[in-house]
DNA sequence: GTTTAATTGCAACTTTGTTGCATTATTTGT
DNA sequence: ACAAATAATGCAACAAAGTTGCAATTAAAC
């Protein structure tokens, strides 16, 4: 329910087109606090309809232009997240994600810079540059 | 390198039946120091020829009574790891993996009790159960 | 408004993994 | 060592997610 000149303000500032199909996905993943599939996105569109290829690319290009990133589910399918959390851009490094094991939706979580994680003793020759950690459990709606 | 009726007897401890094409996998499994996909067992095989689905199988045997384990790469597909370091079992939940960027290999890093992870600030609701921890860099083989 | 380059839709394709079923091999009991 | 019972195997067909090539369309810039 975002305008579309701010949807489109938001794809300019990001050097994308404003073209409908990016409007359309960009509105739908506003809306959403969980991570969604390509499917999920579909279902989420009424009236318009939007090629399967021209989803697959438009989410390809909002992950390239930094607009989204992708995270893979316990299924390995891609579900997307913008990184834009109320107009504040999250970085990708600076969060973890929590899978409710039910309903298998995906959350994002951002971390703050005391919320530390302490690595595992490593063998010599090992170079750490980041991590990807991912919490399990049961989310607010299913409990 | 291990005598077939060592893998055997792994085999028959696990409640498998000690058939040819499981000794053959186990014993690729066996020499690896990291995961293996699908192919990369298939290509470690010589002579022997194992049809790809009974190799699926197979490690879906080993999965599923807690022999192996399995993690997903960062193209998504199946990496098959054994849970037994020389002839101890690893929890499945205390350890750490570690993705080489370079060549993708994919190390099992078990946890001591000291390695403890900090979990980050959730918000009310979410309750965590376990958790699952992914170290990326370059591995002694790439430095 | 025109031009130009990027985006879209469609069809065909790829890759990884799964399912059904008839054949074969491993156990277990004699 | 042999036979019966049961589980594992091989083959072909299938499924789901995502990709590629290309001609037609659209957004942005002039
Ligand atoms: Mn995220
Ligand atoms: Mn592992
Ligand atoms: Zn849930
Ligand atoms: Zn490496």
């Amino acid at each position: 329910m975002t305008s579309d000149k701010k949807l489109k303000d938001i794809l300019h500032q990001y050097g994308l087109k404003g073209t409908t199909a990016r409007i359309i996905v960009l509105d739908v993943l506003v809306q959403s606090q969980v991570a969604l599939s390509h499917a999920d996105i579909l279902s989420r569109i009424h009236g318009e309809d939007l090629d399967k290829v021209t989803l697959y690319r438009t989410l390809s290009s909002f992950v390239s232009v930094g607009l989204a990133h992708k995270v893979a589910n316990e299924d390995r399918n891609w579900l997307y997240a913008l990184l834009l959390q109320n107009n504040r851009r999250v970085g990708i490094d600076d969060h973890a994600h929590f899978i409710c094991d039910q309903c298998e939706r995906i959350y994002c979580l951002p971390m703050d810079a005391e919320d530390t994680i302490s690595v595992p003793v490593m063998d010599n020759g090992f170079v750490i540059r980041s991590h990807e950690y991912r919490l399990h459990g049961t989310c607010p709606e299913c409990n």
